[in-house]
DNA sequence: GGCCAGGCCTTTG
DNA sequence: CAAAGGCATGGC
């Protein structure tokens, strides 16, 4: 028998599991069985949603509410960020999304990955890379992998990692591993950074530019005032933020630190859980 | 089968 | 400094 923990949920931590992991902030977590099944570090994690009432299997209750962040005061994020009828529909529509604590290392070549690929791609590359090169991990829900480690991926070739279909980011995968291994400090020191500081040194990885930073310093180190401008997100604030500025195709840095920049300004300190319930309105109206 | 995707790097004007 | 190509791959 599954030893299975139970969460409360209330309207003061109000939280909804399936916008959170589906949000395409994570892209390991599947449905399966009517629970939700990912792997976080090298456990092997089951969580389901009744109403209000979080049933988890695989991981201890301070861990879940570690990784969700379950102790930060959402209402009163959703309140600062509530400025317009846009972000308050998107607000409504999916409120009790949280921004979830991703390891620096698995974000990292996530989101390096995630540059001019879709999310089902991304999904795909990210699997194949756990698949061929991480730990099994047996589980009541089948055979899982952990994500494989920066010496493994260090010790690869580059072909190794076109199999897994990354295309021309492995060499940045590559280049990225070997990095991490020399310097095992590197997410301690950005943790200790401010957003701009945490930026630079992140952007000194091949293939991290402005958009790949924001989002690792947002997922992975928690600066909430991150706002990762995608080609979705430029739709979004040039369609009802700031009319009209450059051309159609292609994002300059000049526009990209103009809509970055205001978004934070107008969004405040909490901008990037702005950007994440914009983002999750755009993919939801998509599916229609 | 063409277009596009949680962009970045390099080269050119 | 700004602007344009090139890039690998898979989903839709």
């Amino acid at each position: 028998m599954i030893p299975v923990l139970q969460i409360t949920i209330s309207d003061t931590r109000p939280f909804d599991l399936a916008c959170t992991l589906d949000c395409g902030q994570l892209f390991r977590w599947r449905r399966q069985e009517g629970a939700w099944v990912g792997v976080v570090g090298d456990a092997v994690i089951a969580v389901r949603q009744e109403g209000s009432t979080l049933c988890v299997a695989g991981a201890e209750e301070r861990c879940i509410e570690h990784y969700f962040q379950l102790d930060l005061d959402l209402p009163a994020i959703l309140a600062s960020i509530d400025r317009d009828p846009l972000i308050h529909a998107a607000i409504v529509r999916h409120r009790g999304l949280r921004l979830v604590r991703q390891d620096p290392w698995e974000c990292l070549i996530s989101y390096i990955c995630a540059q001019n690929a879709s999310i089902p791609f991304i999904r795909c590359m990210i699997e194949n890379m756990a698949r061929c090169y991480g730990v099994p991990l047996s589980s009541p829900w089948g055979t899982y992998y952990a994500f494989p480690p920066p010496e493994v991926l260090a010790s690869l070739e580059v072909d190794d990692l076109r199999r897994c279909s990354l295309g021309y980011r492995s060499g940045y995968v590559l280049d990225a591993a070997r990095r991490v291994c020399e310097d095992p400090g590197w997410a301690g020191r950005i943790d200790a950074l401010s957003f701009e500081q945490g930026r630079r040194e992140l952007m000194a990885f091949r293939g991290v530019g402005r958009k790949v930073a924001d989002c690792i310093l947002l997922f992975a180190f928690q600066k909430f005032d991150s706002f990762p401008v995608d080609v979705w997100m430029r739709r979004v604030i040039r369609e009802h933020y700031l009319p009209c500025e450059g051309p159609d195709r292609g994002m300059s840095c000049r526009e990209y630190d103009a809509i970055a920049g205001f978004a934070r300004e107008y969004f405040g300190e909490y901008a990037g859980y702005a950007q994440e319930y914009l983002f999750a309105d755009i993919r939801a109206g998509q599916k229609r």
